[in-house]
DNA sequence: AACACTATCTACTCGTGAGTAGGTATTGTT
DNA sequence: AACAATACCTACTCACGAGTAGATAGTGTT
């Protein structure tokens, strides 16, 4: 390989830093995860990445923007997912279970677990809204594919908010309890999990 | 009515005193919920109650004791629900979902809301321990209560594990979404939970 | 050579909140 | 009357951690 010259391009630059900063969320996210937001400092964090605290203060504003910008990457995915999922062919309930299974596999990564793990009492209000629009926007998404699947009639008629609440609720589980070097890939669990609150649990 | 004497006798007076105790606890218990655990001083609650922190201690040892007591209240009507569903008569689905139906009340209460809104982070390592333990017995009886559903074909052929998991995660929503102004009762809406769970999303 | 900008550090400030010391008033006990 | 216990207070201490001031070294620019 040839010998990378020491000095970078204007354009070098700007990526490495952007790539810094994402480092720092990735030690955020799972010292976040982890312990918690109270329970973990932004010292913890840049101690992790063996630099200072100001260094973290030289790529974001403060601690609650670090948090704010975990949650919105891991919301982002949620939104892809949500997307790619309206696009797919079938029936409503296949594009239902598309989005749910890729709803269960990003909230066992470490951006869509800060999501599930991380009460949006720690934020500022001002925070708060923001986050909480974003999540009302893939809310609306979850309930208009259930809606879609019930006037298909692939879906059992039922309320799509409470509907929509309850799968979100019980896709949420494995952030909690999922070890990812289970022997399980985190697929599997999604599948099996979207399986379950397909068929339901009385026999057919 | 008779004049009440002011003097009380020793049982009026640790009858006194434990009902003071449950009114820090319920304070304390309802700030926690509305505004998280961190962002709750023992200040912020003994004012609420009119009355000073010292007294706080005066009740209870130090503030972890005072979430400790909240988390154990909670975990306790989890397990009565628990033993009653057992005593019930029917199907294994139907104790099962017996079961469920209290259990998702019961998480939109305010003891058994804190069990799902503070994450046990919180804790030291020694209450986390303890609490731990605790919720494990009340999973332990699920997986059971879908093991016997399961033997006597009542409920669908699954992993009991996974479906223990899942439905608790799907029974926790409410303490997230649930506000007790809401139009429908509790327990209505408990039961509309299960039913989705019990039936899946596919029609029949 | 002079200047500016970026990345990083050490060493602070300062608010908050848990927990305590030590007091007072009231009631019960000997 | 003297003492003890209970319930409650005001006024602290003290640790922790977010955020900042200000220095330094390197790198790029004129």
């Amino acid at each position: 390989m040839a010998a990378r010259s020491p000095f970078k391009t204007a354009a070098e630059r700007t990526e490495e830093r952007a790539a810094k900063r994402m480092a720092v969320l990735t030690a955020a996210v799972r010292m976040f995860n982890a312990r918690g937001y109270h329970q973990t400092s932004l010292d913890d964090v840049a101690a992790s990445l063996g630099i200072s605290k100001p260094t973290i203060y030289h790529y974001l504003g403060n601690k609650e923007q670090v948090l704010v910008e975990c949650l919105t990457i891991g919301m982002n995915q949620l939104l892809a997912a949500a997307d790619q999922a309206r696009l797919t062919h079938g029936l409503g309930l296949d594009r239902l279970r598309a989005f749910l299974v890729d709803y269960a596999e990003i909230n066992m990564n470490d951006f869509g677990r800060c999501n599930i793990l991380t009460a949006n009492e720690a934020l500022s209000p001002d925070a708060r809204e923001t986050i909480r629009l974003r999540k009302r926007r893939i809310d609306t998404a979850l309930r208009e594919l259930v809606t879609e699947g019930i006037a298909d009639g692939s879906v059992a008629p039922c309320d799509p908010k409470l509907a929509a609440l309850t799968l979100a609720s019980a896709l949420n589980g494995p952030s909690r309890w999922h070890r990812p070097d289970g022997d399980l890939p985190e697929r599997e669990i999604a599948l099996k999990l979207v399986d379950l609150l397909t068929t339901g649990l009385a026999p057919r």
